[in-house]
DNA sequence: CCCGTTTTGTTCGCTGGCGTACGGAGGCTG
DNA sequence: CAGCCTCCGTACGCCAGCGAACAAAACGGG
Protein backbone atom coordinates (compact mmCIF):
# COMPACT_ATOMS: atom_id res chain seq x y z
CA UNK A 1 0.00 0.00 0.00
CA UNK A 2 1.29 3.38 -0.89
CA UNK A 3 0.99 6.91 0.62
CA UNK A 4 -1.03 9.28 -1.54
CA UNK A 5 1.18 11.17 -4.15
CA UNK A 6 -0.67 14.05 -5.74
CA UNK A 7 -1.18 11.96 -9.50
CA UNK A 8 -3.45 10.03 -8.05
CA UNK A 9 -7.24 10.92 -9.71
CA UNK A 10 -9.99 10.72 -7.54
CA UNK A 11 -12.74 8.80 -9.31
CA UNK A 12 -15.26 7.62 -6.17
CA UNK A 13 -18.14 9.40 -6.98
CA UNK A 14 -18.87 10.27 -3.42
CA UNK A 15 -15.78 12.30 -3.29
CA UNK A 16 -16.78 13.75 -6.72
CA UNK A 17 -19.98 15.36 -5.85
CA UNK A 18 -18.45 17.37 -2.78
CA UNK A 19 -16.62 20.74 -3.90
CA UNK A 20 -13.44 20.98 -3.92
CA UNK A 21 -13.35 22.28 -0.33
CA UNK A 22 -15.11 19.81 1.38
CA UNK A 23 -13.24 16.94 -0.93
CA UNK A 24 -9.98 18.92 0.68
CA UNK A 25 -11.42 18.32 4.01
CA UNK A 26 -11.36 14.28 3.90
CA UNK A 27 -8.19 14.44 2.22
CA UNK A 28 -6.10 15.94 4.33
CA UNK A 29 -6.94 13.30 6.55
CA UNK A 30 -6.72 10.37 4.22
CA UNK A 31 -4.38 8.79 1.95
CA UNK A 32 -4.06 7.18 -1.17
CA UNK A 33 -3.95 3.12 -0.98
CA UNK A 34 -3.58 0.58 -3.18
CA UNK A 35 -5.82 -2.33 -2.01
CA UNK A 36 -4.22 -6.37 -3.04
CA UNK A 37 -6.73 -8.45 -4.84
CA UNK A 38 -8.40 -11.00 -1.61
CA UNK A 39 -7.13 -8.45 1.06
CA UNK A 40 -9.09 -8.49 4.17
CA UNK A 41 -10.02 -5.12 5.17
CA UNK A 42 -12.55 -6.12 8.19
CA UNK A 43 -13.72 -9.29 9.63
CA UNK A 44 -17.01 -9.66 11.42
CA UNK A 45 -16.76 -8.97 15.00
CA UNK A 46 -13.93 -6.97 14.75
CA UNK A 47 -13.85 -3.08 14.78
CA UNK A 48 -13.30 -0.94 11.42
CA UNK A 49 -10.00 1.04 12.11
CA UNK A 50 -10.71 2.67 8.44
CA UNK A 51 -13.04 3.55 6.01
CA UNK A 52 -12.90 2.95 2.29
CA UNK A 53 -13.63 5.59 -0.85
CA UNK A 54 -13.23 3.11 -3.54
CA UNK A 55 -11.17 5.03 -6.56
CA UNK A 56 -10.79 1.73 -9.08
CA UNK A 57 -11.06 -1.00 -6.28
CA UNK A 58 -13.91 -3.39 -5.51
CA UNK A 59 -14.88 -4.46 -1.83
CA UNK A 60 -17.38 -6.74 -1.11
CA UNK A 61 -19.02 -7.30 1.60
CA UNK A 62 -19.68 -10.90 3.12
CA UNK A 63 -21.98 -11.48 6.03
CA UNK A 64 -21.35 -15.17 7.77
CA UNK A 65 -23.55 -18.08 7.55
CA UNK A 66 -23.41 -20.93 9.95
CA UNK A 67 -20.16 -19.40 11.56
CA UNK A 68 -18.18 -20.98 8.46
CA UNK A 69 -19.53 -19.98 4.95
CA UNK A 70 -19.82 -16.30 3.46
CA UNK A 71 -22.42 -15.23 1.58
CA UNK A 72 -22.07 -11.58 -0.09
CA UNK A 73 -24.77 -9.31 0.54
CA UNK A 74 -23.17 -6.23 -1.42
CA UNK A 75 -20.65 -4.74 -3.49
CA UNK A 76 -18.83 -1.13 -2.88
CA UNK A 77 -17.07 0.40 -6.12
CA UNK A 78 -16.36 3.78 -6.92
CA UNK A 79 -19.94 4.80 -6.04
CA UNK A 80 -19.94 4.60 -2.47
CA UNK A 81 -17.66 3.84 0.53
CA UNK A 82 -17.09 0.50 2.66
CA UNK A 83 -17.51 1.17 6.27
CA UNK A 84 -20.72 2.62 6.61
CA UNK A 85 -21.18 1.57 10.42
CA UNK A 86 -19.42 4.26 11.29
CA UNK A 87 -21.66 6.27 9.45
CA UNK A 88 -23.96 5.06 12.08
CA UNK A 89 -21.14 5.92 14.77
CA UNK A 90 -20.70 2.14 15.28
CA UNK A 91 -17.06 0.53 14.63
CA UNK A 92 -17.91 -2.81 15.25
CA UNK A 93 -18.53 -4.79 11.85
CA UNK A 94 -20.95 -7.63 11.12
CA UNK A 95 -19.47 -8.27 8.23
CA UNK A 96 -16.69 -9.20 5.91
CA UNK A 97 -14.83 -6.67 4.08
CA UNK A 98 -12.94 -8.36 0.80
CA UNK A 99 -10.96 -6.64 -1.53
CA UNK A 100 -12.78 -8.24 -4.68
CA UNK A 101 -10.84 -6.35 -7.64
CA UNK A 102 -7.31 -4.63 -7.23
CA UNK A 103 -7.37 -1.27 -7.04
CA UNK A 104 -7.10 2.31 -5.65
CA UNK A 105 -9.16 3.78 -2.78
CA UNK A 106 -8.90 6.91 0.07
CA UNK A 107 -8.24 5.23 3.27
CA UNK A 108 -9.77 7.45 6.09
CA UNK A 109 -8.82 6.58 9.75
CA UNK A 110 -12.45 5.49 11.79
CA UNK A 111 -11.62 8.52 13.92
CA UNK A 112 -11.25 10.88 11.80
CA UNK A 113 -14.25 10.03 9.72
CA UNK A 114 -16.58 10.34 12.88
CA UNK A 115 -15.13 13.88 13.14
CA UNK A 116 -15.36 14.96 9.87
CA UNK A 117 -18.80 13.17 9.27
CA UNK A 118 -20.13 15.97 12.30
CA UNK A 119 -18.42 19.18 10.66
CA UNK A 120 -18.73 18.28 6.95
CA UNK A 121 -22.92 18.35 5.95
CA UNK A 122 -22.17 17.61 2.14
CA UNK A 123 -20.46 14.70 3.06
CA UNK A 124 -23.18 13.59 5.02
CA UNK A 125 -25.49 14.30 2.26
CA UNK A 126 -23.99 12.34 0.02
CA UNK A 127 -23.24 9.23 2.20
CA UNK A 128 -26.80 9.33 3.12
CA UNK A 129 -27.60 8.99 -0.31
CA UNK A 130 -25.41 6.16 -1.36
CA UNK A 131 -26.94 4.75 2.58
CA UNK A 132 -29.56 4.29 0.86
CA UNK A 133 -29.10 2.84 -2.32
CA UNK A 134 -27.15 0.11 -0.70
CA UNK A 135 -30.07 -0.56 1.85
CA UNK A 136 -31.71 -0.96 -1.46
CA UNK A 137 -29.40 -3.08 -2.66
CA UNK A 138 -28.72 -5.39 0.28
CA UNK A 139 -32.52 -5.78 0.13
CA UNK A 140 -32.81 -6.70 -3.42
CA UNK A 141 -30.18 -9.35 -2.75
CA UNK A 142 -31.84 -11.11 0.11
CA UNK A 143 -35.10 -11.57 -2.74
CA UNK A 144 -33.02 -12.26 -5.58
CA UNK A 145 -31.20 -15.04 -3.59
CA UNK A 146 -34.52 -17.00 -3.21
CA UNK A 147 -36.36 -16.40 -6.74
CA UNK A 148 -33.98 -16.45 -9.02
CA UNK A 149 -31.72 -19.12 -11.04
CA UNK A 150 -28.23 -19.26 -10.96
CA UNK A 151 -27.93 -17.74 -15.01
CA UNK A 152 -29.46 -14.69 -13.93
CA UNK A 153 -27.85 -14.36 -10.61
CA UNK A 154 -24.19 -15.00 -12.00
CA UNK A 155 -25.12 -12.42 -15.09
CA UNK A 156 -26.28 -9.73 -12.36
CA UNK A 157 -23.39 -10.54 -10.47
CA UNK A 158 -20.76 -9.80 -13.41
CA UNK A 159 -22.93 -6.55 -14.42
CA UNK A 160 -22.69 -4.94 -10.96
CA UNK A 161 -18.71 -6.05 -11.30
CA UNK A 162 -18.31 -4.61 -14.84
CA UNK A 163 -20.24 -1.24 -13.86
CA UNK A 164 -17.87 -0.65 -10.92
CA UNK A 165 -14.72 -1.74 -12.41
CA UNK A 166 -12.75 0.06 -15.52
CA UNK A 167 -11.93 -2.90 -18.13
CA UNK A 168 -14.57 -5.40 -19.71
CA UNK A 169 -11.95 -7.71 -18.30
CA UNK A 170 -11.49 -8.69 -14.62
CA UNK A 171 -10.00 -12.01 -12.46
CA UNK A 172 -12.37 -14.23 -10.76
CA UNK A 173 -11.61 -17.79 -10.59
CA UNK A 174 -14.84 -20.37 -10.72
CA UNK A 175 -14.22 -20.79 -6.64
CA UNK A 176 -14.42 -17.19 -5.73
CA UNK A 177 -17.36 -17.20 -7.76
CA UNK A 178 -19.05 -19.70 -6.00
CA UNK A 179 -18.24 -18.30 -2.83
CA UNK A 180 -19.76 -14.79 -3.80
CA UNK A 181 -23.33 -16.39 -4.86
CA UNK A 182 -23.17 -19.04 -2.31
CA UNK A 183 -23.74 -21.57 -4.50
CA UNK A 184 -21.20 -25.12 -5.06
CA UNK A 185 -18.26 -24.58 -7.67
CA UNK A 186 -19.68 -26.76 -10.14
CA UNK A 187 -22.82 -24.38 -10.41
CA UNK A 188 -21.24 -21.78 -11.71
CA UNK A 189 -18.82 -23.86 -14.27
CA UNK A 190 -22.62 -25.04 -15.56
CA UNK A 191 -23.78 -21.51 -15.47
CA UNK A 192 -20.87 -19.70 -17.11
CA UNK A 193 -20.36 -21.90 -19.61
CA UNK A 194 -24.14 -21.25 -20.63
CA UNK A 195 -23.25 -17.44 -20.64
CA UNK A 196 -20.34 -18.35 -22.69
CA UNK A 197 -22.12 -20.60 -25.31
CA UNK A 198 -24.65 -17.80 -25.78
CA UNK A 199 -20.87 -15.49 -27.01
CA UNK A 200 -22.07 -13.26 -23.70
CA UNK A 201 -18.64 -13.60 -21.76
CA UNK A 202 -15.22 -15.04 -22.70
CA UNK A 203 -13.77 -16.71 -19.90
CA UNK A 204 -10.04 -18.46 -19.22
CA UNK A 205 -8.80 -19.85 -16.34
CA UNK A 206 -10.13 -17.21 -13.72
CA UNK A 207 -9.89 -14.01 -16.52
CA UNK A 208 -13.62 -13.22 -17.55
CA UNK A 209 -13.93 -10.51 -20.31
CA UNK A 210 -17.26 -9.26 -20.66
CA UNK A 211 -18.23 -9.62 -24.95
CA UNK A 212 -21.87 -8.84 -24.96
CA UNK A 213 -22.75 -6.25 -22.40
CA UNK A 214 -26.78 -5.67 -23.50
CA UNK A 215 -27.35 -9.55 -23.72
CA UNK A 216 -26.34 -9.93 -20.33
CA UNK A 217 -28.33 -7.67 -19.23
CA UNK A 218 -30.57 -9.82 -20.74
CA UNK A 219 -29.79 -12.83 -19.50
CA UNK A 220 -29.94 -10.91 -15.66
CA UNK A 221 -32.26 -10.87 -13.45
CA UNK A 222 -34.59 -7.77 -13.45
CA UNK A 223 -32.87 -7.12 -9.82
CA UNK A 224 -29.84 -5.53 -11.89
CA UNK A 225 -31.88 -2.84 -13.38
CA UNK A 226 -34.55 -2.23 -10.47
CA UNK A 227 -31.54 -1.29 -7.50
CA UNK A 228 -30.12 0.76 -10.55
CA UNK A 229 -33.02 2.72 -11.19
CA UNK A 230 -33.31 3.39 -7.45
CA UNK A 231 -29.67 4.37 -7.02
CA UNK A 232 -30.04 6.71 -10.43
CA UNK A 233 -33.15 7.92 -8.34
CA UNK A 234 -30.93 8.70 -5.22
CA UNK A 235 -28.11 10.33 -7.68
CA UNK A 236 -30.22 11.86 -9.64
CA UNK A 237 -28.17 10.89 -12.48
CA UNK A 238 -26.42 7.60 -13.49
CA UNK A 239 -22.84 7.69 -11.84
CA UNK A 240 -21.68 3.91 -12.66
CA UNK A 241 -19.72 4.25 -16.19
CA UNK A 242 -22.67 1.87 -17.83
CA UNK A 243 -25.65 2.32 -15.71
CA UNK A 244 -27.24 4.66 -18.35
CA UNK A 245 -28.60 1.80 -20.73
CA UNK A 246 -30.09 -0.67 -17.46
CA UNK A 247 -32.03 2.25 -16.27
CA UNK A 248 -34.06 3.03 -19.29
CA UNK A 249 -34.34 -0.57 -20.64
CA UNK A 250 -37.32 -1.96 -21.86
CA UNK A 251 -39.36 -4.32 -19.68
CA UNK A 252 -38.40 -7.43 -22.12
CA UNK A 253 -38.15 -11.08 -20.88
CA UNK A 254 -34.97 -11.87 -19.26
CA UNK A 255 -34.44 -15.20 -20.16
CA UNK A 256 -32.75 -14.71 -23.53
CA UNK B 1 -57.36 4.71 13.87
CA UNK B 2 -57.72 6.61 16.88
CA UNK B 3 -55.86 10.46 18.25
CA UNK B 4 -53.78 9.34 21.19
CA UNK B 5 -55.24 9.91 24.86
CA UNK B 6 -53.12 9.62 27.80
CA UNK B 7 -53.79 6.11 28.92
CA UNK B 8 -52.03 4.73 26.03
CA UNK B 9 -48.51 3.57 26.83
CA UNK B 10 -45.69 3.74 25.45
CA UNK B 11 -43.93 0.50 25.15
CA UNK B 12 -41.24 0.74 21.93
CA UNK B 13 -37.90 0.42 22.52
CA UNK B 14 -36.65 3.48 20.77
CA UNK B 15 -38.66 6.47 22.43
CA UNK B 16 -38.49 4.34 25.80
CA UNK B 17 -34.43 4.65 25.85
CA UNK B 18 -35.16 8.65 25.68
CA UNK B 19 -35.56 11.00 28.50
CA UNK B 20 -38.84 12.39 29.42
CA UNK B 21 -38.28 15.37 27.63
CA UNK B 22 -36.89 13.93 24.23
CA UNK B 23 -39.82 11.65 24.31
CA UNK B 24 -41.97 14.82 24.67
CA UNK B 25 -40.48 16.51 22.10
CA UNK B 26 -41.54 13.11 19.79
CA UNK B 27 -45.12 12.92 21.52
CA UNK B 28 -46.21 16.41 20.79
CA UNK B 29 -45.72 16.19 16.99
CA UNK B 30 -47.64 12.43 16.83
CA UNK B 31 -50.42 10.35 17.39
CA UNK B 32 -51.55 7.22 18.68
CA UNK B 33 -53.19 5.16 16.14
CA UNK B 34 -54.09 1.17 16.21
CA UNK B 35 -52.81 -0.79 12.66
CA UNK B 36 -55.68 -3.09 11.24
CA UNK B 37 -54.20 -6.21 10.38
CA UNK B 38 -53.07 -6.64 6.78
CA UNK B 39 -53.39 -2.81 6.21
CA UNK B 40 -50.70 -1.18 3.87
CA UNK B 41 -48.80 2.24 5.19
CA UNK B 42 -46.83 2.31 2.39
CA UNK B 43 -45.97 1.18 -1.36
CA UNK B 44 -43.05 1.00 -3.13
CA UNK B 45 -42.29 3.67 -5.33
CA UNK B 46 -44.23 6.06 -3.38
CA UNK B 47 -43.54 8.64 -0.79
CA UNK B 48 -43.65 7.96 3.35
CA UNK B 49 -46.00 10.61 4.91
CA UNK B 50 -45.39 9.15 8.27
CA UNK B 51 -43.06 7.48 10.47
CA UNK B 52 -44.19 4.49 12.55
CA UNK B 53 -42.74 3.31 16.13
CA UNK B 54 -44.72 0.20 16.75
CA UNK B 55 -45.79 -0.17 20.46
CA UNK B 56 -47.58 -3.31 19.81
CA UNK B 57 -47.89 -3.45 16.32
CA UNK B 58 -45.59 -5.48 14.19
CA UNK B 59 -44.91 -3.82 10.43
CA UNK B 60 -43.50 -6.26 7.77
CA UNK B 61 -40.76 -4.75 4.98
CA UNK B 62 -41.11 -6.06 1.72
CA UNK B 63 -39.40 -5.68 -1.10
CA UNK B 64 -41.03 -6.49 -4.93
CA UNK B 65 -39.21 -9.29 -7.10
CA UNK B 66 -39.96 -9.38 -10.71
CA UNK B 67 -42.53 -6.42 -10.13
CA UNK B 68 -45.40 -9.04 -8.79
CA UNK B 69 -44.07 -11.16 -5.76
CA UNK B 70 -43.10 -9.63 -2.98
CA UNK B 71 -40.76 -11.03 -0.33
CA UNK B 72 -39.97 -10.21 3.19
CA UNK B 73 -36.69 -8.65 3.96
CA UNK B 74 -37.33 -7.36 7.74
CA UNK B 75 -39.82 -7.01 10.46
CA UNK B 76 -40.27 -3.76 12.46
CA UNK B 77 -41.46 -3.98 15.87
CA UNK B 78 -41.50 -2.03 19.44
CA UNK B 79 -37.45 -2.45 18.94
CA UNK B 80 -37.76 0.19 16.16
CA UNK B 81 -39.47 2.39 13.97
CA UNK B 82 -40.65 1.95 10.41
CA UNK B 83 -39.89 4.28 7.25
CA UNK B 84 -36.32 4.20 8.06
CA UNK B 85 -35.43 5.95 5.09
CA UNK B 86 -36.40 9.24 6.57
CA UNK B 87 -33.19 8.95 8.43
CA UNK B 88 -31.44 9.52 5.64
CA UNK B 89 -33.47 12.00 4.63
CA UNK B 90 -35.24 10.42 1.30
CA UNK B 91 -39.03 9.93 1.70
CA UNK B 92 -39.11 7.57 -1.02
CA UNK B 93 -40.04 3.95 -0.47
CA UNK B 94 -38.14 0.97 -1.95
CA UNK B 95 -40.11 -1.33 0.15
CA UNK B 96 -43.95 -2.14 0.53
CA UNK B 97 -45.05 -1.78 4.65
CA UNK B 98 -47.41 -4.10 5.42
CA UNK B 99 -49.08 -4.54 9.12
CA UNK B 100 -48.35 -7.89 10.02
CA UNK B 101 -49.81 -7.97 13.38
CA UNK B 102 -52.46 -5.75 14.65
CA UNK B 103 -51.51 -3.29 17.25
CA UNK B 104 -50.74 0.17 18.25
CA UNK B 105 -48.63 2.49 16.99
CA UNK B 106 -46.60 6.33 17.35
CA UNK B 107 -47.09 7.94 14.32
CA UNK B 108 -45.17 11.18 13.38
CA UNK B 109 -45.52 12.94 10.07
CA UNK B 110 -42.83 12.90 7.71
CA UNK B 111 -41.81 16.39 7.92
CA UNK B 112 -41.94 16.96 11.86
CA UNK B 113 -40.09 13.76 11.76
CA UNK B 114 -37.07 15.29 9.75
CA UNK B 115 -36.88 18.43 11.99
CA UNK B 116 -37.26 16.59 15.35
CA UNK B 117 -34.64 14.17 14.23
CA UNK B 118 -32.07 16.77 13.71
CA UNK B 119 -32.45 18.53 17.01
CA UNK B 120 -32.79 15.89 18.88
CA UNK B 121 -29.74 14.18 19.36
CA UNK B 122 -30.56 11.47 21.51
CA UNK B 123 -33.17 10.42 19.05
CA UNK B 124 -30.64 10.55 16.22
CA UNK B 125 -28.22 8.26 18.73
CA UNK B 126 -31.36 5.36 19.13
CA UNK B 127 -32.05 5.49 15.81
CA UNK B 128 -28.74 4.95 14.37
CA UNK B 129 -27.95 2.01 16.77
CA UNK B 130 -31.49 1.14 15.65
CA UNK B 131 -30.47 0.85 11.80
CA UNK B 132 -27.55 -0.87 12.15
CA UNK B 133 -28.98 -3.62 14.08
CA UNK B 134 -31.73 -3.72 11.41
CA UNK B 135 -29.34 -3.79 7.98
CA UNK B 136 -27.49 -6.81 10.40
CA UNK B 137 -31.18 -8.58 10.27
CA UNK B 138 -31.88 -7.81 6.22
CA UNK B 139 -28.22 -8.86 5.40
CA UNK B 140 -28.52 -11.70 7.54
CA UNK B 141 -31.88 -12.71 5.61
CA UNK B 142 -30.06 -12.82 2.05
CA UNK B 143 -27.98 -14.99 3.66
CA UNK B 144 -30.36 -17.17 5.20
CA UNK B 145 -32.85 -17.28 2.46
CA UNK B 146 -29.88 -19.15 0.28
CA UNK B 147 -28.93 -21.25 2.70
CA UNK B 148 -31.58 -22.54 4.91
CA UNK B 149 -34.33 -25.05 4.70
CA UNK B 150 -38.07 -23.92 5.04
CA UNK B 151 -38.30 -25.39 8.23
CA UNK B 152 -35.76 -23.65 9.86
CA UNK B 153 -36.38 -20.48 8.47
CA UNK B 154 -40.31 -20.71 9.38
CA UNK B 155 -39.23 -21.49 13.03
CA UNK B 156 -36.96 -18.23 12.98
CA UNK B 157 -39.73 -16.13 11.37
CA UNK B 158 -42.38 -17.74 14.01
CA UNK B 159 -39.33 -16.50 16.42
CA UNK B 160 -39.39 -12.76 15.35
CA UNK B 161 -42.99 -12.74 15.16
CA UNK B 162 -42.76 -13.73 18.85
CA UNK B 163 -40.58 -11.67 20.22
CA UNK B 164 -42.31 -8.54 19.02
CA UNK B 165 -45.87 -9.74 20.15
CA UNK B 166 -46.82 -9.34 23.30
CA UNK B 167 -49.07 -12.47 23.27
CA UNK B 168 -47.93 -16.53 22.65
CA UNK B 169 -50.75 -16.59 19.71
CA UNK B 170 -51.43 -14.65 16.65
CA UNK B 171 -52.55 -14.83 13.31
CA UNK B 172 -51.29 -16.17 10.75
CA UNK B 173 -52.68 -17.82 7.93
CA UNK B 174 -50.57 -20.33 5.32
CA UNK B 175 -50.85 -18.06 2.47
CA UNK B 176 -49.76 -15.04 4.88
CA UNK B 177 -46.33 -17.08 5.42
CA UNK B 178 -46.17 -18.27 2.03
CA UNK B 179 -45.98 -14.91 0.86
CA UNK B 180 -43.62 -13.35 3.54
CA UNK B 181 -40.97 -16.43 3.11
CA UNK B 182 -41.17 -16.17 -0.94
CA UNK B 183 -42.43 -20.23 -1.02
CA UNK B 184 -45.60 -21.94 -1.84
CA UNK B 185 -48.42 -22.09 0.95
CA UNK B 186 -48.05 -25.64 0.14
CA UNK B 187 -44.36 -25.49 1.61
CA UNK B 188 -45.85 -23.72 4.60
CA UNK B 189 -48.19 -26.54 5.35
CA UNK B 190 -45.58 -29.30 5.45
CA UNK B 191 -42.90 -27.12 7.37
CA UNK B 192 -46.04 -25.80 10.02
CA UNK B 193 -47.22 -29.47 10.16
CA UNK B 194 -43.50 -30.91 10.74
CA UNK B 195 -43.29 -28.31 13.77
CA UNK B 196 -46.29 -29.33 15.21
CA UNK B 197 -46.00 -32.68 15.45
CA UNK B 198 -42.67 -32.41 17.82
CA UNK B 199 -45.57 -29.90 19.92
CA UNK B 200 -43.45 -27.20 18.98
CA UNK B 201 -46.29 -25.07 18.16
CA UNK B 202 -49.93 -25.49 17.50
CA UNK B 203 -52.03 -24.20 14.53
CA UNK B 204 -55.81 -24.19 13.87
CA UNK B 205 -57.23 -21.84 10.54
CA UNK B 206 -54.84 -19.13 10.90
CA UNK B 207 -54.30 -19.11 14.84
CA UNK B 208 -50.63 -20.06 15.57
CA UNK B 209 -49.80 -20.76 19.75
CA UNK B 210 -46.29 -21.16 20.18
CA UNK B 211 -45.96 -24.23 22.38
CA UNK B 212 -42.21 -24.43 23.24
CA UNK B 213 -40.07 -21.63 22.51
CA UNK B 214 -36.73 -23.28 23.81
CA UNK B 215 -37.82 -26.27 20.96
CA UNK B 216 -38.26 -23.27 18.40
CA UNK B 217 -34.86 -21.90 18.95
CA UNK B 218 -33.54 -25.38 18.11
CA UNK B 219 -35.34 -26.11 15.35
CA UNK B 220 -34.63 -22.72 13.79
CA UNK B 221 -31.47 -21.48 11.92
CA UNK B 222 -28.79 -19.98 13.61
CA UNK B 223 -29.36 -17.03 12.03
CA UNK B 224 -31.90 -16.00 14.24
CA UNK B 225 -29.55 -15.77 17.59
CA UNK B 226 -27.16 -14.04 15.54
CA UNK B 227 -29.42 -11.30 14.36
CA UNK B 228 -30.30 -11.00 18.23
CA UNK B 229 -26.33 -11.03 19.42
CA UNK B 230 -25.80 -8.39 17.09
CA UNK B 231 -28.97 -6.16 18.22
CA UNK B 232 -28.60 -6.93 22.05
CA UNK B 233 -24.33 -5.87 21.45
CA UNK B 234 -26.03 -2.50 19.56
CA UNK B 235 -28.55 -1.75 22.68
CA UNK B 236 -26.00 -3.27 25.90
CA UNK B 237 -28.97 -5.17 27.46
CA UNK B 238 -31.72 -7.07 25.80
CA UNK B 239 -34.86 -5.27 24.70
CA UNK B 240 -37.15 -7.87 23.42
CA UNK B 241 -39.23 -9.66 25.84
CA UNK B 242 -37.48 -13.36 24.50
CA UNK B 243 -34.37 -12.31 23.22
CA UNK B 244 -32.38 -12.50 26.47
CA UNK B 245 -32.42 -17.14 26.04
CA UNK B 246 -31.32 -16.47 22.68
CA UNK B 247 -28.08 -14.69 23.17
CA UNK B 248 -26.53 -16.37 25.69
CA UNK B 249 -28.03 -19.86 23.96
CA UNK B 250 -24.77 -22.68 23.39
CA UNK B 251 -24.04 -22.94 20.34
CA UNK B 252 -25.21 -26.38 20.07
CA UNK B 253 -26.06 -27.72 16.62
CA UNK B 254 -29.12 -26.54 15.08
CA UNK B 255 -31.51 -29.73 13.54
CA UNK B 256 -32.37 -30.94 16.77
C1' DC C 1 -79.42 -25.03 8.94
C1' DC C 2 -77.65 -24.36 4.34
C1' DC C 3 -74.31 -22.41 1.30
C1' DG C 4 -70.43 -19.73 -0.04
C1' DT C 5 -65.90 -18.40 1.52
C1' DT C 6 -61.72 -19.13 3.72
C1' DT C 7 -58.20 -22.09 5.15
C1' DT C 8 -55.83 -26.34 5.11
C1' DG C 9 -54.25 -31.19 3.51
C1' DT C 10 -52.63 -34.21 -0.13
C1' DT C 11 -51.09 -35.75 -4.49
C1' DC C 12 -48.42 -35.86 -9.11
C1' DG C 13 -44.20 -35.24 -11.91
C1' DC C 14 -40.44 -31.99 -12.51
C1' DT C 15 -36.05 -29.46 -11.88
C1' DG C 16 -32.39 -26.72 -9.88
C1' DG C 17 -28.98 -27.08 -6.91
C1' DC C 18 -26.38 -30.20 -3.45
C1' DG C 19 -22.44 -33.28 -2.06
C1' DT C 20 -18.93 -35.93 -3.81
C1' DA C 21 -15.57 -37.62 -6.61
C1' DC C 22 -12.46 -38.00 -10.52
C1' DG C 23 -9.84 -36.62 -14.60
C1' DG C 24 -7.72 -33.26 -17.42
C1' DA C 25 -5.73 -29.01 -18.82
C1' DG C 26 -3.00 -24.94 -18.14
C1' DG C 27 0.85 -22.62 -15.88
C1' DC C 28 4.96 -22.19 -12.81
C1' DT C 29 9.30 -23.89 -10.92
C1' DG C 30 13.28 -26.42 -10.40
C1' DC D 1 11.47 -31.73 -19.07
C1' DA D 2 9.30 -33.38 -14.85
C1' DG D 3 6.52 -32.41 -11.18
C1' DC D 4 3.35 -29.73 -8.74
C1' DC D 5 -0.40 -26.68 -8.11
C1' DT D 6 -4.29 -24.17 -9.62
C1' DC D 7 -8.30 -24.13 -12.11
C1' DC D 8 -11.91 -26.16 -14.79
C1' DG D 9 -15.24 -29.91 -16.90
C1' DT D 10 -18.12 -33.89 -16.10
C1' DA D 11 -20.69 -37.38 -13.96
C1' DC D 12 -23.37 -39.82 -10.19
C1' DG D 13 -27.41 -40.17 -7.04
C1' DC D 14 -30.19 -37.24 -4.00
C1' DC D 15 -33.53 -33.96 -2.19
C1' DA D 16 -35.97 -29.58 -1.29
C1' DG D 17 -38.95 -26.85 -3.30
C1' DC D 18 -41.85 -25.81 -7.61
C1' DG D 19 -46.32 -25.71 -10.25
C1' DA D 20 -50.75 -27.26 -10.63
C1' DA D 21 -54.82 -29.34 -9.34
C1' DC D 22 -58.26 -31.26 -6.27
C1' DA D 23 -60.74 -32.30 -1.96
C1' DA D 24 -61.99 -31.65 2.67
C1' DA D 25 -62.71 -29.13 6.72
C1' DA D 26 -63.98 -25.01 9.43
C1' DC D 27 -66.26 -20.83 9.70
C1' DG D 28 -69.90 -17.14 9.01
C1' DG D 29 -73.99 -14.95 7.34
C1' DG D 30 -78.63 -15.11 5.95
Amino acid sequence: MHIATSHNRITNNVLQALSPEETQGVLTQSEHVTLPYGGILCEPGKHLEHVYFPNSAIISLMTPVDGHANVEIGLVGREGMAGMGLFLGISLSPVLMLVQGTGTAIRMKAAAFCTEIKRNPALHRELSHYFYAFMAQVAQTAACNCHHVLVERLARWLLMMHDRAKANEFHLTQDFLANMLGVRRVGISGAAKLLQANKLISYRRGDITILDRKGLERASCRCYRDVNKIRNLMLGHPVLPFALSASKGAPGELTG
